[in-house]
DNA sequence: TATACTGTATTAGTAAGCTAATGCAGTAAT
DNA sequence: ATTACTGCATTAGCTTACTAATACAGTATA
């Protein structure tokens, strides 16, 4: 698992995308239990804390449930929730973008524009990894 | 001009997000003075630092230069600086994100789709104001 | 019941970032 | 030279957010 201790976005941040994504793929079934707080804070060389926050956050997201003394499992219908959490986190961001062009004066249609190049980049950029 | 002082995004980048519109669109004409540091420190009720530090972004992106004694000036591409700076920070903003939907499971085809939604919400809440 | 594992809560230290106070330095006009 | 304007530099206070230390509480098993 990749996590940067440096670099802006926080750890428990990381953490919790990071999760979310493995959830999202299916990589833990419903009801399978998640590594333990401490697991996989040592795993990580982090504070149980840290951890703690981010699974936090994925059970206020409803993705997971936590029971003290048995650990974390997937929700009934997680993954599902995981996938429409990042397409509605997905949209947001592109709302803010749009209309930070727009109030620069950009059009619709060169927004539009500069998203397919942007698209195209990704495609590349991930074909080189 | 609208400043909250409140939320999330620092005085100091709103004022220059601002300014770098009123650029882009030709408002301060090329070698035109801006407002003083002071004077526009007034006008908002903020500390003149403040300003000064969204002066200093906008001189380092080199839109403008400033004069100790005279004042602060538009480059002379300085609008056109500004439109390639206002393309580029969102081209840059729909990669990241494109990469985030890519890493959470998504095809380009439901990312471009989602895009497109956002598009013509984005419409519909400029319509609405 | 003792042990060893789970998650939870409280508190504190630390670092980074933003804003402001104050004084310095250059220009121009009276 | 004085005055009144410019931008610039230094420093400090303040807040916020992140991370960690530590102790508490529930569960299961030997």
């Amino acid at each position: 698992m990749p996590i940067d201790p440096n670099g802006p976005v926080p750890l428990y941040q990381q953490i919790a995308d990071y999760i979310r994504q493995l959830v999202a793929a299916g990589v833990f079934r419903s009801a399978e239990a998640l590594p333990s707080l401490r697991a996989l804070a040592v795993q990580l060389a982090v504070n149980p804390n840290t951890v703690q926050r981010a699974y936090d956050q994925l059970e206020r997201e409803g993705l997971v449930y936590a029971r003290r003394g048995l650990g974390l499992f997937v929700a009934e219908r997680g993954a599902e929730l995981a996938r429409n959490k990042s397409q509605e986190a997905l949209y947001q961001t592109f709302m803010q973008a749009i209309l930070a062009g727009k109030a620069a004066q950009l059009s619709g249609e060169k927004i539009g524009a500069i998203f397919q190049r942007a698209l195209a980049g990704a495609d590349v950029k991930a074909r080189n990894q």
